[in-house]
DNA sequence: CTGAAAGCGCTAACAC
DNA sequence: GTGTTAGCGCTTTCAG
């Protein structure tokens, strides 16, 4: 069923019923009624195709994450959403696994499709495949530092300077021998958080042991066995720093089948997941505005995509990250704050 | 810049350019180096509206869910991708809320876009939405039983008798006053769990309480404070069943604070999020197979979107969940299971 | 206020 | 192997 139906059975034109689609005010209100009636009676719903044939917006955005399973990546989502809902947009969810390979396609695929705007989050793109999109005129927003970030627009948070004050924190009450834990993909917030830990510790006159820097995989077990290793090799360990809550999840376990306590090894995460709080001792981590990243990096991407064209100098806007002090690590203060 | 415009520039014809995008075969070698040479150089995209237009396949299929924070949804999302990426199809993604006005809206929005096909996460529609989805010819699976779920397509888990058997087992293991906690939404999965909760106190011929079913908001707050107003109004209380793993974080929380034990206040939980097994102590819950839901839902999808119209009767697909029994119900065991 | 007709970019008969 | 041409369902001038 189609605008041609639709006319006929009104006894219309079917330009006439186009108007009632997309400019009521211009249709006379006995041949509107007339019209809507016959749509109603006929379930009719608008070729979108051919809609959009003639180049309009199709009110689509397209989002990339590296893992639907990560919550803070879904926060960040959903602060895009909650803008795109205003807008009248629809969210395209891919998983890139962190891999450019398949970033790469589903960007061609998303294009293909003329997605209004793309926002990118924890993007491995290299400066070539960026290069391909801007020929394609789509609208981009960064979620993360890319190695390109200064071109482009992105909203991003300080990984260095959190990860600094988080070391910084456990060296003044004491710690001597800090490691840090990072997983394995080679990001910038790897990068970051390693040069904050290695900022704090210069600082502080101490000195950087290669043995305390390891990598593993983001998951409980990852946390778990990455901690079990720090522990065996050096003993005189009194701190870990770890780069994402669920390693971090994962060393309290292991922390706790030795037998340890904060006092003696102390341990501050990354990312502020809620569960965090229920554990035993409660985590002390950093909280990464992940929501109001989505919600930032979105308005931007709407304002690209409604202001097209003007060519303005692309944005860099950082959200603060902060550190939440509780029992993990070591902190004996009581502190008002359950959750 | 069109397929025209490619064609003039190769030398050929548009059905020729047309060819090499569609059936290559169909075209000797030579001028198909030519065109795709020509067709990179001007970085040249088809259109997709003008394709679908003739009414093919998108290649997109909607995905609803009632919250994309919720990891089991994520999960359930995850299979779902898992299939739709062979098949080289894209999700959208929306949350529903709970709320059958915003899960309409997007249906309609969804449809007007020609998605090839639907999954229906907790739908919460009435039997008169679902006839006009039916009117429009989408194809549709559901996850999670609704209302009507025997006319449909269907794929879900047994709730009620996961939650027998982990009531029964509290019950053998010697617990009288066993509570209840459920979640807000009014959804089937909260009256299975109940009645399986019902069940299985009857078979033991254990009166039910009804100051011992309580609702919650599905958080580790609404946890905490269902827990805390049952240890208050029930002295004897010995064992919580909570419809949700994150509301059982906050049960053990306020346990935790009050001192009690698994032997004194028995906890099981639903869902087997990650994090539970590092919980203190760690959470007896119940295994949902999201994951395999999610395959389980698009497999049938796809095999509706492919044999369109033969008119198969609706399958209901039962995947079972299990008891997965940890410290948190008073078990002594030592259980091999570290996560 | 309404209608006729020319496209939008592509696919698919049908010819050659 | 390749080209001609008639649509796909809609929007949008341009006339009336």
């Amino acid at each position: 069923m189609n605008i041609k139906e639709v006319a006929e059975k009104a006894g219309v034109s079917i330009t006439t019923v186009s108007r009632v689609l997309n400019s009521p005010q211009t249709v006379s209100k006995k041949t509107k009624e007339k019209v809507l009636k016959v749509m109603d009676d006929l379930n009719y719903t608008p070729n979108w195709f051919a809609r959009n044939l003639q180049n309009k917006r199709t009110n689509v955005i397209g989002v990339l994450v590296p893992d639907t399973l990560e919550p803070s990546n879904m926060e960040m989502t959903k602060g895009v959403e909650q803008v795109a809902r205003q807008k009248g947009c629809n969210l395209i969810l891919c998983n890139t696994e962190f891999e450019s390979r398949i970033e790469s396609e589903h960007i061609t695929n998303l294009v293909e499709r003329k997605i209004d705007g793309l926002i990118l989050t924890s993007s491995v793109l290299d400066e070539n495949q960026i290069k391909k999109i801007k020929e394609k005129n789509v609208p981009f927003v960064l979620v993360g530092k890319t190695p390109f970030w200064k071109k482009e627009n992105v909203v991003y948070t300080d990984y260095d300077s959190a990860a600094e004050e988080a070391v910084s924190y456990l060296i003044e009450k004491g710690r001597k021998q800090i490691a840090i834990i990072l997983t394995e993909h080679a990001r910038i917030d790897n990068d970051e958080k390693l040069a904050g830990y290695k900022r704090a510790l210069e600082r502080h006159n101490l000195r950087v042991d290669e043995s305390f820097i390891v990598k593993s995989d983001n998951t409980l077990e990852g946390g778990y066995t990455a901690t079990s290793k720090l522990i065996e090799t050096c003993s005189a360990l009194d701190a870990i720093f770890i780069a994402t809550d669920t390693m971090a999840f994962g060393a309290l376990e292991k922390i706790k089948q030795e037998g340890l306590t904060p006092d003696q090894l102390a341990i501050i995460g990354f990312d502020d997941l809620k569960v965090g709080a229920v554990m035993e001792p409660k985590l002390t981590t950093v909280t990464k505005p992940s929501y109001r990243m989505g919600l930032t990096a979105a308005r931007l991407l709407f304002d690209l995509i409604e202001y097209e064209g003007q060519g303005e100098e692309p944005q860099a806007i950082m959200l603060k990250s902060r550190l939440k002090i509780r029992k993990s690590c070591g902190n004996k203060e009581r502190l008002k704050e359950i959750w």
